[in-house]
DNA sequence: GAGTCTATACTTAGTCC
DNA sequence: TGGACTAAGTATAGACT
């Protein structure tokens, strides 16, 4: 957008195209902030560094709480998962990864608290329930029910062997 | 940005502030959707419509999968989830919430399909396991663990009435 | 409200250091 | 790599329809 024209394509060059990155994400953040500002609305911007584990810019920063999201899963990752057909196993390898996300950005000087709040709240070891979205609860909520409802049939069938009483005290309750 | 410098600030006149959230929006999607392009990253920008239930714009679109988020839980709602003492109760107003929006969204002939996707997604009625964020499993894991500790210690005290053979498989695993 | 127009403010590609 | 500079390309405030 000076000097030449640039082509909407990926930038081949490598030290070009990061060169162009940090630019126009400090453009990008920029105008986000400006739109929030001057419309009082609440915006959101990420952009998932190159690279995988390379870093994640954030606007507006996870402390100031107006806004953070959670990726939506890769198609690669999903592939991954369905294979798996077991959500523990998954999960502690999430968890891994960001546990490791997690001390590479403790470890560097440089890393903004901002990115180090974003992997804690993430990993779920920072949040209290304070720190959980909105979305997550309900989320959550909804799995929990789920689980639930296997720990519920299970009582029910202990229940139907005469090991439990058949009130309905022996019931978790979601929501 | 033309004609005169605005100051960067709430624009206290609402049409004129409409009128600028969409011009801007509309700026700040193309240079996001350019930044993903001659930089080959992944970029979200997520936009909270005034007035709440306002229209909610996502870019880029959620079919697309290439990323969605979920916002943090802004302050007053915190304060006002810290007062309800009851999650069952917050967790169901919220998703009544939800739910409204996705009525209205179906209402609405011009509703995008992506918004319409987003509001399903995120009252986890759509997802299947296949549409929950990595970190929406990894949080609903330990949440999930957190009450399954709840039902443990209550199979615990049933086992403690002799009400249960104390063997472990009276135990819900998490992971 | 939603387009169109246009002068002006802003962003940025290429370059130099 | 990380600025600083600047010409050229974009975005947009305000006016008009």
């Amino acid at each position: 957008m000076a000097r030449k024209k640039v082509k909407l394509q990926r930038i081949a060059n490598d030290a070009k195209r990061r060169t162009t990155f940090r630019k126009r994400l400090k453009g990008l953040t920029k105008k986000a902030s400006e739109l929030a500002t001057l419309c009082g609305v609440d915006t959101c911007l990420v952009v998932y560094g190159e690279g995988e584990a390379q870093a994640t810019e954030v606007w507006p920063s996870v402390p100031e709480a107006t806004g953070v999201l959670e990726r939506f899963k890769a198609m690669p990752q999903l592939d991954r998962y369905k294979k798996m057909t077991d959500l523990e196993g998954f999960l502690k390898e999430r968890i891994g990864k960001l546990l490791e996300q997690r001390k590479k950005a403790r470890c560097d000087a440089d890393e903004s608290e901002t990115k180090l709040l974003l992997v804690e709240a993430l990993d779920g070891r920072r949040v209290g329930l304070e720190g959980l979205t909105i979305e997550q609860l309900t989320s959550l909520g909804w799995m929990a029910d789920a689980r639930l409802k296997i720990v519920n049939e299970r009582l029910e069938k202990l229940r139907g062997q005469g090991l439990l009483p058949s009130t309905t005290a022996g019931y978790i309750h979601g929501y």
